[in-house]
DNA sequence: ACAAGTATATATCAGTGTGATATATAGCTT
DNA sequence: AAGCTATATATCACACTGATATATACTTGT
C-alpha cells in the first residue's frame, strides 16, 4: 500500500555520516543534497519518531548550550544494516510527472507565443543551475587534489553533480531544438 | 498549502482531446503521456467529482452498451478557459527526488561492486527505454509526412518524445562515466 | 538600550499523490 | 462451466508537501 518510505534512508544516510537533530538533517538536506532531494519537517519528525520505535536509530536530548533542547539521534547497529542492504538494492524506476512535459503535449491548442514564452526562460533558468553545477563541480574537483587518495570518497559526490550536469545540458539542448523549430514556425505564419 | 493539484489540468487536457469516463482516463494515460506523466483512480475520481462541482466539466451518463454505466464528461467553456490559463502559465520546478542519486551520494559506505551492479541495469534499462522512444520517434514522423501541414500539431507529442531521447542518451552517457571510473578503480585494487 | 530580524528547534495540519484492494458486470477462451 | 481479461467505479492507508504555530536566543542597526 503506498509506495515505499524513502525519507527513512535519506535521514539513515545523513544521521551515517554525523548524529543531527531533525533541525540539522533539514539544514543538510538544503544544503548538501538539494539539487536531487528534498525533505521537509512534517516528514521528518514524525519518521525520526517512527525509526526510533523501531530501534534504527537512537536519541540522546543535549541540554548544554542555552538553546532549545536539541534531541541528537544516531544510526543503531540495526539501523547501519537497514542502510547497507538499501544501499545495494538497484533503486526503484521513479513514476514520472514533467508537470512542463504534460503542458508541451497539450500545446496545440494555445497560441505558440505562449510556449515560447515560457520554453525561453526554461531554457535561462537551466542554464543558471548548469552553471552553478559547475561552480560545484570545481570546488569538488579542487577538494579532491588537495586531499590525494583521502579525498576519494568525493567522488560519489561528484558523480551526483556531473549527473545535474549532463542532465541540464541535455534540457538545455532540448530547449534550443524546440524553440527552434517553433521560431521558423513563427516567421513562416 | 501542500502542493497544487496537477491533476486536474491533466485530466482537462484529456478530456478536451476526447470526453471520457475516468476509466478512459487512465487508459489515455497509460498509453499516451506515461512516459511523462502518471495517474490512477485514486485521484482521478475524486478530482472528476471535484472539478464537476466547480464547473470545469460535465456529466453524462452513458447507459447504451451492456456494460456497466459510464460517466462521460466533457469541458465546459470555463473549463477550457482554466486549461488555458494554464497551459500559457510557466511550470513550477518540481522538487527533485532522484533515489538513485541518494543512493550513489551514500555509497561511499558499501564496497564498489555493489553500486556496478546496479548502475549497470540502470544503464541497460535506459537503452531499452531509449529504442523505445525512437520507435515513437519514427512512427510520429511518419504520421507527420503522411499527414502534411494537418499533422503539424503532431509536433508537440514529438517534443515531448524528443525530451525522453535526450533524457535518456545523457544519462546513458553519465552511467558510462561513472561506471568507467569504478571499474578502473576496482582494476587497481 | 531596545526593536527588528535571523537562526535554532520542534510540532501539526490540510491537502496532493500512490498503490493496493474491493466490487460488479461482460465477453472471450478452452 | 471455469477461468481469464476488459470495463467501470470507489475507497483506504500511507507517502509527501508546504504552510503555519510556538518559543528561545543571538545579531545588528539606530
Amino acid at each position: 500500500m503506498a509506495r515505499e518510505n524513502k525519507t527513512k534512508y535519506a535521514i539513515l544516510g545523513v544521521l551515517n555520516i554525523c548524529p543531527s537533530s531533525g533541525y540539522d538533517i533539514k539544514k543538510f538536506c538544503d544544503q548538501s543534497i538539494n539539487h536531487f532531494w528534498n525533505e521537509n519537517y512534517g516528514h521528518i519528525y514524525p519518521v525520526l519518531k517512527q525509526m526510533e520505535g523501531d530501534g534504527w536509530i537512537s536519541k540522546i536530548v543535549d541540554t548544554t548550550g542555552n538553546r532549545p533542547n536539541k534531541n541528537v539521534f544516531s544510526v543503531t547497529t540495526q539501523g547501519k544494516k537497514v542502510l547497507q542492504e538499501w544501499l545495494k538494492t538497484p533503486p526503484a524506476t521513479p513514476q514520472a510527472r514533467y508537470e512542463f512535459l504534460l503542458k508541451v503535449f497539450f500545446s496545440d491548442q494555445i497560441p505558440v507565443e505562449s510556449i515560447l514564452g515560457w520554453l525561453r526562460e526554461s531554457r535561462t533558468f537551466c542554464k543558471g543551475l548548469l552553471y552553478e553545477y559547475q561552480g560545484i563541480e570545481q570546488e569538488i574537483r579542487g577538494k579532491m587534489e588537495d586531499l590525494g587518495p583521502a579525498g576519494e570518497h568525493l567522488f560519489f559526490r561528484l558523480a551526483t553533480v556531473r549527473f545535474g550536469i549532463f542532465n541540464m545540458r541535455a534540457t538545455i539542448d532540448w530547449c534550443d531544438e524546440i524553440i527552434n523549430h517553433l521560431e521558423s514556425k513563427e516567421e513562416k505564419a
